[in-house]
DNA sequence: AACGATACGGACTGATGACTCCGTTTGTCT
DNA sequence: AGACAAACGGAGTCATCAGTCCGTATCGTT
């Protein structure tokens, strides 16, 4: 999408190590992250970075972008590579394991007034139907209760990412944390049925 | 603690000003709102917010460590006033409820290098240890399951309330979230049991 | 090889925000 | 009331960072 065409080898190239260089230190220092500092670890100068992203906006949304399409990719490879309720548990766990970044990157987006998922309208909504779709087939497989949907999924997904990249828990502690959803996620655990639900 | 004695009646009164109006500030507009906007919120000048907070940082976790102390209170009182489970169970959902200004605060603390929980240790502390004892109560009332500590519990709360306060997630979506996770936590769901647990 | 077009680097600009400084005000004590 | 210390306000300083500009280097084409 962005990747405009007809780009000269060198400028191709050197979109590419910005993109890469931008992953990497974001990840690394934060979203927070000076431009300068992404153009110096791309080994290229700031006119050039901001050449390719016009803005600090748009090199964090190409960056979150390359995110989703990843994901997504390996979610697509898992649903078709394994039965249903396993392929949902799995790809759960692996987006928990590798979405620390990408939450970031959301927040940083979003601070700056834009919807990350409006802008990354395509990809995350690929990635929200690929969702539905694996949650359905499963709950169709009797391996994930009925009573929730992918919105629920996706809140589930976000807490447990953030509270995986989060310093102030304990690292360990995040498997556990991740099979106490998971439980919760199986059709048996329908202990909530009658009125005694938390108020809230 | 922070607010040191024998301060002259103007400047207790501006101090506390202050804090609340740093409160609402961050709550709305994020960690990332000036101190200018805090002093105008505050109808004081900068130099008051810096006489009293010689530091952004310093603000910051005075804040933050004001949450701790309110959210320990409420639970010390919950603890005190209902049996075991539902106490635990209420007091998981409140601070859920309560938390997403909290652990933006504990980011950008973070973020300046520096350990949000080291800095608050007191008050942290305090609610860690109220925290063990009301799960330990609840799984010895037969309430929660024994295979959790409160580590995963730390973790469970931190990502339920950031996925809260995510601009991302249906906010419709919380409290469905919330269930799944408290049916997880509940003994019987211990099918993870043999084996099949996910990979991690 | 030589020439136009495309892309590059990085000094420069403007804005913002944390923090300082000091002349002025306000509280407190006698 | 008078006087002194304790606070106050907010203009000013300094650093940081996003984004611009243009002389220079590189690409691709004939």
């Amino acid at each position: 999408m962005s990747p405009p065409a007809n780009l000269r080898a060198d400028a191709r190239r050197n979109r590419a190590r910005v993109l890469e260089a931008a992953e990497a230190v974001f990840a690394a220092k934060g979203t927070g992250a000076s431009t300068e500092e992404v153009a110096k670890a791309a080994g290229v100068g700031v006119g050039t970075v901001f050449r390719h992203f016009p803005t600090k906006q748009s090199l964090l949304e190409a960056v979150f972008l390359e995110h989703l399409r990843a994901v997504g990719d390996q979610g697509r490879a898992l649903s078709e590579s394994r039965p249903p309720g396993e392929a949902f548990y799995d790809f759960f766990t692996l987006v928990v394991n590798q979405a620390s970044t990408k939450n970031a990157l959301a927040d940083a987006l979003e601070s700056t007034g834009v919807d990350p998922m409006a802008t990354a309208s395509d990809s995350a909504h690929q990635l929200g139907v690929l969702f539905e779709q694996m949650l359905r087939d499963g709950q169709r497989a009797g391996a994930v209760r009925d009573d929730i949907g992918v919105a629920e999924i996706k809140t589930l997904l976000i807490g447990l990412a953030r509270a995986a990249e989060s310093p102030v828990a304990d690292p360990e502690a995040g498997s556990g944390a991740l099979s106490v959803v998971l439980d919760g996620l199986r059709p048996h655990a329908t202990a909530r049925a009658e009125g005694e639900r938390p108020k809230r």
